[in-house]
DNA sequence: GTGCGTGCAAAACCTTTGCACATCG
DNA sequence: CGATGTGCAAAGGTTTTGCACGCAC
């Protein structure tokens, strides 16, 4: 199912904005927050809003297009891979990068000592990344 | 060492407000955020102003008194066990828990999949807990 | 007495909201 | 054409900062 079935499915219109932020974090694997996609998107769509940004991210989480990260920072990111899955942020560079750690063992046994039906969880490493290591 | 020394030690003064922002958070283990510390202290410390918190909070983080905590709200949480731990957050009464899971296993395995220094992580699981569950 | 700490208010930062206008279906 | 979406600006929540005054040492 493509992004404009995607959002009439979930009884949303499909609009020159939503495609255009699609396209966006489609694949993009920078897992890039509002504000740099809201660049990233001026030169072509110099009218969209930061706003349109947000309150379309905001849909794309509904519907499972994207995930929300916290790594870390004030700001939030956004994840093309819906699956949960780990993270890392140089505290040099800023970029973050995938960790693929099994996540179902640590929610099994995180709801077997708490008790918690778990809906969700966030796994996020900081540190110090190969290239940035090595500039020092 | 007690507070008063750490604090000397690192090269900070001690006073009446970080010893009673120190009283809040020792053994507290509702991992309060900046402004629950803030109202619990004003009946004993009415003069105690929100910004002395956030400032003393960054001292203590730094000199590893209390660890900063990111669950997936807003606003930060403070923890007096500094050791690095998994959390667990209920949506429903926004409680947090502690969560026992080892740690090193998973930076080790981050750090040889991504070649990083790793410095820290954060695990928090979400969900909704035993009490919540029982009042639906 | 000197320099660090405090408290206030203002600013900064990220995100959400209200509203008039535009546009999808 | 009606309901939903957009863009702007303003407001919201959390945290930081500038500065005058006060206190630790």
């Amino acid at each position: 199912m493509n992004i404009a079935e995607m959002l009439r499915t979930n009884g949303y219109k499909v609009t020159p904005q939503r495609l255009a932020v699609y396209e966006a974090i489609n694949h993009n694997t920078t897992h890039p927050n509002a504000e740099s996609i809201y660049k990233q998107l001026q030169p072509n769509y110099p009218s969209m809003s930061l706003a349109t940004v947000y309150k379309t991210m905001e849909i794309f989480a509904k519907i499972g297009v994207v995930r929300v990260l916290q790594c870390g920072e004030d700001s939030h990111r956004y994840d093309y891979k819906t699956a949960s899955h780990a993270h890392i942020r140089c505290v040099k560079c800023n970029q973050v990068f995938d960790v693929n750690i099994e996540q179902e063992p640590l929610i099994r046994e995180a709801e077997r000592q708490t008790g918690f039906s778990i809906d969700d969880m966030n796994l996020s490493f900081i540190g110090v990344c190969k290239d940035c290591q090595e500039k020092e």
